[in-house]
DNA sequence: TTGTAAGCGTTATCAA
DNA sequence: TTGATAACGCTTACAA
């Protein structure tokens, strides 16, 4: 391995000199930055930032701890991260919870202990941040409220987007809503639930059927269309789906599919989009979740922290853009 | 920061035993280990993985480097790297190359600089990979072979998948086949070229009509919009399309739907299937790439030669599924 | 502006 | 089995 010392010797000056070259606050004479950078080039002089690090006690990684990578909505939120950490000078690293709470510790710790500068996460309620946050790690949370935590975060008001497009299906004339939301662990899931409740009351009311309530992981399509068949199979099935994700709705599209019940046959809320929606579908109402903004708000924040922002815990909430097809098969 | 000197004077031991209970090769007695496990609770000590980086030179990292981390193929593929990557005890982190050589060459100075234990990456003809690879580096190649260099690549059959499926457009009664395929410097585009190419010739006896072949952007759908678009009105359009990756087919899709051309009106290949596709479609013949098999296939790859194996470079060549759903609209 | 030298927290060597 | 001690490659007082 060629270090400093070597460039050193070759370029005739001292290590310090070959340090201050590199990153250095410390002023050098050009001519000497010349013959350092042709030393290196011929060495093949990469810095160890190992050792930099240890010195420093920094690092220019930033983790981002999602609970699912291939969930289109956190790996548009990751490139947007990406972009503005990349232009601040830090790296990405991704790291998948799988929304398991033993996982998310375990990178914790290993980002911690790898002295990451900071870290954005998308928490669930089991989450143990203390740990990370009493070693001073800067962090922001994205999707989700940190659990009783003073953390910065960027989430979207998910209740009224729940309400306004709850609503919209009551006006394109669907009457019997079934909701399917995620595990009680997941903030989101729950306050999209209430969102869709409020609707109901509104329309009806009275409170909903509790059968037309499912629950089911956010992380796979299949347990969405589980839960869709199991609404669609009762003795007074519900004539519009309300579904909590992105991979919920792709679930129970699949299963209106199955059942030959596409929409505008049966209603469906799909909130935050089914992934990669080719086009917009009669009977089917969108929600757009801001990812990238969400994404570049979080970022900035987190790099202001990392600068030494020592203000209170700030919450910033977006707002969630909605699409309505109407019913018409055109 | 705590550190093994403070866990080793209140365990009443000595650092270098502290540092045996982590992960250290030479036994420590039961009691002692005891001792030390409680103190590090106590003090809240979390090993430096830097400073033991600097001594060991070698990292539990693993860099996955992607031409684009929100398609579908390269998540469910990173999905795979990390379940076997975790289980032998790395971390991965990612990083978005972007289909940009210079981007990819930052990522693989950070990579190398912070000695990572291997690389695994899906480079490009342009790719500058020699000096990582001088370094010493550990690396697989996935989805693309490496250019000029003798490295460990987990590739599939373009060309036999891309005639295969392209004989199915035949098949189903189209016969004026279009073809959109990704830039110049990506191996793949050429190749499923090369295969579409090869099954025209055997339907027509000819060689394909030179305005039915476009190149275009294999990291925006709007790109792969923008071909069909201009293949779509042309005097005599096509009345199949040849999608050269699963963007490609999702814009290509677009397209079709805004000139009300669905398939099977206008035949379809999605190479690679276009992402998180809903469901099958009349007149969409959809290739499977193996993503997850190539994921575990090069993480194995990869770990092998982390821990020392020497041998000749080697290349896997994994199949490719498909799916025809025929014309019928059912 | 530059060089000398003392760490950063860990692991590895060597004796005990 | 354990402990003292010398690195690992870098940054940074401090002195020149």
């Amino acid at each position: 391995m060629v270090t400093i010392y070597d460039v050193a010797k070759r370029a005739g000056v001292s290590p310090a000199t070959v340090s201050r070259v590199y990153g250095g606050q410390t002023p050098v004479t050009p001519d000497r930055v010349q013959a350092v950078r042709a030393a290196a080039e011929e060495l093949g002089f990469v810095p160890n930032r190992n050792a930099r690090r240890l010195r420093t006690n920094s690092s220019e990684i930033i983790a981002m701890m999602v609970p699912d990578v291939s969930n289109s909505f956190f790996t548009h939120m990751t490139r947007a991260v990406e972009d503005v950490a990349r232009a601040a000078g830090f790296s990405v690293m991704l790291c998948n919870t799988d929304e398991d709470p033993e996982r998310e510790q375990e990178y914790l710790r290993v980002a911690t202990s790898e002295q990451v500068a900071g870290i954005i996460i998308a928490p669930n309620a089991n989450s143990e941040l203390d740990w990370a946050v009493e070693r001073g790690v800067p962090m922001v949370c994205v999707d989700r409220h940190a659990p009783h935590h003073e953390i910065d975060a960027v989430v979207v008001d998910n209740i009224t987007a729940a309400t306004a497009a709850t609503h919209l299906l009551f006006e394109a004339g669907y009457t019997r809503l079934g909701c399917i939301t995620g595990p009680e662990t997941v903030e989101t899931s729950t306050a999209r639930l209430e969102g869709w409740m409020k609707a109901v009351r509104d329309h009806t009311g009275t409170d909903p059927d509790p059968e037309l309530v499912l629950r089911a992981r956010y992380v796979d399509d299949r347990d969405g269309e589980r839960a869709a068949q199991q609404l669609l199979s009762l003795d007074n099935p519900p004539d519009a789906i309300f579904a909590g994700n992105n991979r919920l709705a792709t679930g129970t599209l699949r299963a209106l599919y199955r059942l030959d019940t596409m929409p505008p046959k049966v209603g469906l809320v799909a909130f935050g989009g089914p992934p990669n929606s080719l086009f917009a579908w009669p009977g089917v109402i969108v929600t757009y979740l801001p990812d990238s903004l969400i994404g570049t708000t979080a970022a900035a924040m987190l790099i202001e922290r990392i600068n030494g922002l020592e203000s209170d815990a700030r919450t910033v909430t977006l707002p969630i853009a909605m699409e309505d097809p109407g019913t018409d098969v055109s």
